[in-house]
DNA sequence: CCGCACATGAAAATAAATTGCATGTGCAGT
DNA sequence: ACTGCACATGCAATTTATTTTCATGTGCGG
């Protein structure tokens, strides 16, 4: 990860009082959760993730569209379906996805080096690019070997 | 666009037959929905767009899902909230999405050159790569543009 | 420690997505 | 062209997701 777990919460209070923001007990509760989490979590799962803590589920709306409008998570689609939410930096590192066509599985990409490319494409465009995300759709490791198997050179 | 619209009716039939699934007058208006639309729909506004044909929204459903399981659409994330659906190549040319953090606007980009960019990254973690989606977020052109006035040097 | 503005919960309303089942229809085989 | 079957669809109902309203609670500046 990019920033040791005592620090990040530190980081996400500086961010959220830059944005005249509360610090609150369920701020907290559903970073943390975004924090411990290996893959995106939607709404519904982070309802019920935190259900012992008892928040509410407009809630967790709330906080999940806060966090996403000061750069805090970001919206993925999971599933080919639903809206998951995830940590960016620096909060978590950035990376990229790969939707298994295979197995469905959704595998996290960290040796990304398309940055410059990305920046390539906005100059391209006259745009200013502060953020990428790629999806990419194939088959993961395990069933790209899988698929070797009786097949003679690919 | 990557075919003519004449021919893109014949390759969606070629396409389901592929998959022994059937032509019929209510995928054929989805199709022609999307091949208009010069951006990602959701269901919801396909229905809106033909609720003079009659579909029912079950039957938009699945009739999305089974464009995507085929490879004539894909999903996006619209927005960032709701999943719109859009046609995948040859129907529509590749092209990539930047999210204006200004004016909100989703603007396509053509110009893509990633595609061995994305072929390294699926070598570099023993994917097989056969499809991607960036979404870049940023200023487009005009926000980019509005954003110097003002502003001494960036 | 006070007070105000923001944050939250509860309940309800709205919208979105799914399911079951009976009917309709594309299309393969004749 | 005709028939039959399996797939496709509509309808109604259900479930799930999301938004809104408003009264209450609480972080945090003064």
């Amino acid at each position: 990860m990019s920033v040791l777990n005592s620090d990040a919460e530190a980081l996400l209070r500086e961010r959220l009082q830059t944005h005249e923001l509360r610090v609150t007990p369920n701020r907290l509760s559903v970073f943390r959760a975004l924090l411990q989490s290996a893959r995106p979590l939607s709404v519904p799962e982070l309802a019920t993730h935190l259900s012992d803590d008892g928040l509410s589920v407009p809630t967790l709306y709330r906080i999940v569209e806060v966090f996403s409008a000061i750069g805090v998570t970001h919206p993925v689609l999971v599933d080919h379906q639903s809206v998951g939410y995830e940590l960016r930096e620096p909060f978590r590192s950035h990376h990229d996805h790969l939707v298994c066509t295979g197995c469905g599985r959704v595998v996290d990409l960290y040796n990304c080096d398309l940055t410059e490319a990305m920046a390539q494409l906005g100059r391209d465009n006259q745009c200013r690019v502060n953020f990428h995300q790629v999806e990419l759709h194939g088959l993961c490791a395990d069933c790209a070997a899988a698929s070797q198997v009786g097949t003679a050179r690919g």
